[in-house]
DNA sequence: TGTCAGGTTTCGG
DNA sequence: CCGAAACCTGAC
C-alpha cells in the first residue's frame, strides 16, 4: 500500500455522492472500479493508503482521478464569497470534484436518466455483472464497468435484460459512436462547442452533457442542473422557474467566480444531506 | 396496487 | 424555440 498525505479531502462525500457510481465502502476501505482498473483507498487521519489493480502503484492515474492538481484553497476562497455556498461549505467541508475517465463517465450518465443515485448504482452493478470483467481485491470481488467495445457489440435484446429499459438503445448506440469519437475535439476550451459534440451522442441532453464536462473533462465553470439543482437556483437565488436550462447555465456561469462546478457540488450536497424541502 | 423518479427524445404548436 | 407526453423499471 502506498501512503499519501491528503488532508482536506472529503472522500466519503466525493466518492459516494452523485459524481461516480463505481465506489463501494467496505469496512473502512473504499473500493472503486473503472473500465480497466480497480482502486483501493483507506483513510487514516490526514493520510490515505492506496493501491491500484492490476497495475500496481499507478500514481499518475490516481493523481488525475482525485484531481489533485487544482488549487483547492484558492477555489474555495472564491466561491465562498457567495453566502449560500459558504454555508454549504461549512456544513460539508472538503468536497472535491473527481476527474474520471471519459468513456466511463459518458456511458454511466446515459444510464442515469430518470433515476436517483441508488437506482443508477443498481443499473450499473447489474450491467457490469453481465458484461464486465471480474476482479478480486482483498478477497472481495468486483465487476469492472463493461468495455466500450463490448457494449457497442452487445445485442440489444441482451442489453435489455439488465433492466436499463429504454436506455439500452442509447447505451449501445453511444458506445458505437464513442469508438470513433475523437476525444481531442472535447479538449476544446469551449463549453458551448463541447456540449454540442456530446449531445451528438444518443441519450445525452444538456444535463448529462454537463455532468460529463464537469466530472470527466475538467470544465470548472459549469454546473450540471438536475431538478434539485434547478430548485436550488429558484429557491435560494430567486431565478424564475420558467427559465430554460441554458439560461440558468448562463446565470451560474456568471455568478460563481469562474467555479460554478465546485460551488454546485457544495450546494447540492447541502440540500441533499439536510433534506431541505424545496418543493415547487 | 398505484404513483413517482437527479432525463432525453419526439412530436405538435 | 417551447411545452407536453412517452419511455423501462425499481422503490416507496
Amino acid at each position: 500500500m502506498n501512503r499519501l498525505y491528503l488532508p482536506n479531502y472529503n472522500l466519503n462525500a466525493t466518492l459516494l455522492g452523485g459524481q461516480s457510481f463505481s465506489w463501494k465502502l467496505i469496512g473502512n476501505t473504499y473500493y472503486g472500479t473503472t473500465q480497466d482498473k480497480g482502486i483501493k483507498i483507506r483513510e487514516d487521519g490526514d493520510y490515505i493508503f492506496w493501491q491500484t489493480y492490476p497495475q500496481k502503484d499507478n500514481w499518475e492515474f490516481l493523481r488525475r482521478y482525485l484531481n489533485l492538481e487544482v488549487d483547492y484553497e484558492n477555489v474555495l476562497s472564491k466561491i465562498s464569497e457567495d453566502e449560500n455556498v459558504e454555508h454549504a461549505i461549512q456544513a460539508n467541508p472538503n468536497l472535491r470534484i473527481l476527474r474520471q475517465d471519459f468513456h466511463l463517465t459518458t456511458l454511466s450518465f446515459i444510464l442515469s436518466s430518470f433515476k436517483n443515485i441508488k437506482g443508477i448504482r443498481y443499473s450499473i452493478d447489474k450491467l457490469s455483472q453481465k458484461y464486465g470483467e471480474k476482479i478480486v481485491v482483498d478477497d472481495h470481488f468486483f465487476y469492472l464497468f463493461p468495455k466500450t467495445e463490448v457494449l457497442a457489440t452487445a445485442k440489444l435484446e441482451d442489453l435489455a435484460e439488465t433492466s436499463i429499459g429504454y436506455r439500452a438503445k442509447y447505451l449501445k448506440s453511444s458506445a458505437e459512436k464513442l469508438l470513433n469519437f475523437d476525444e481531442i475535439l472535447l479538449k476544446l476550451d469551449d463549453d458551448v462547442q463541447t456540449r454540442v459534440q456530446l449531445k451528438g451522442l444518443d441519450g445525452i441532453g444538456n444535463k448529462v452533457a454537463d455532468c460529463i464536462m464537469v466530472f470527466a473533462l475538467g470544465f470548472e465553470n459549469i454546473m450540471p442542473l438536475d431538478v434539485w439543482g434547478q430548485r436550488v437556483l429558484i429557491n435560494m437565488y430567486g431565478l424564475d422557474k420558467k427559465m430554460s436550462y441554458l439560461k440558468m447555465q448562463e446565470w451560474v456561469k456568471a455568478n460563481f467566480q469562474g467555479h460554478a462546478a465546485l460551488a454546485g457540488q457544495f450546494l447540492f450536497e447541502y440540500v441533499r444531506k439536510i433534506n431541505i424541502q424545496l418543493m415547487l
